[in-house]
DNA sequence: CCGGGGATTATCT
DNA sequence: GATAATCCCCGGC
């Protein structure tokens, strides 16, 4: 299986890209610890322009630094105190562009995911919802700025494609505060996969 | 299955 | 000092 190329993340349209996702593999190999699972939930945030990014109107924080990096890095910042999000930074240096992982199904690593989150059975919450993943695949703050052609964090394509007709299309999750712009169709996920959060799928 | 509310702290004002 | 790109548990049905 071949990563993802950085040709892939380096278009313009970060939306298009956010559900060209969905059914890529993302692989973390921390310590050899190695875990993936298969991406089935997305959502853009298209840098300055989108009031629910952190880079809306051209913010620009220690905390946000890395949307600013070139394509294929990984920028990943902690919400609510507690969860580490994961999200994939696309288009040109200086654009802040950016895709966060919000679900994936587990492929590999199981027994290691379920030491990192300290839950029992291995059931539709181990990797639903993006602060699940980043607890799941061993994700922190840290790790922010990593780039994802390496060998510690990376995405791989399996040649599968999704069809349209699997793919669900809706407004972003937990995003009110952005006025008009939390209306945007920016989520993208797989239709009828468990893994999916919220409840529209 | 569904809704309400608490947890918990980095980050920004 | 307020907010946050969330999650879990609990009670009710």
């Amino acid at each position: 299986m071949k990563k993802v190329p950085l040709s892939f993340y380096q278009r313009k349209d970060v939306v298009k890209i956010a559900k060209e996702l969905l059914g890529k593999i993302v692989v973390t190999n921390f310590e050899g610890k190695v875990t993936s699972g298969r991406i089935v939930e997305t959502e853009a945030y298209a840098g300055i322009t989108d009031r629910a990014s952190h880079s809306f109107a051209g913010r620009r924080t220690a905390r946000n630094e890395h949307m600013y990096s070139s394509a294929g890095t990984a920028y990943i910042y902690i919400c609510y105190g507690m969860h580490q999000m994961l999200n994939v930074v696309t288009n040109d240096k200086e654009i802040p562009d950016a895709i966060l992982i919000r679900a994936v199904e587990p492929i590999e690593g199981i027994e290691i995911m379920l030491q990192r989150t300290g839950k029992a059975r291995a059931d539709k919450t181990l990797t639903r919802g993006p602060g699940n993943v980043g607890k799941a695949l061993g994700i922190f703050k840290h790790h922010s700025g990593l780039y994802l052609l390496d060998e510690e964090i990376f995405l791989l394509d399996d040649s599968k494609k999704m069809p349209d007709e699997n793919i669900g299309i809706s407004k972003r999750i937990g995003v009110e505060s952005a006025g008009e712009d939390a209306l945007l169709l920016y989520r993208f996920y797989v239709k009828g996969n468990k893994y999916v959060s919220g409840k529209n799928y």
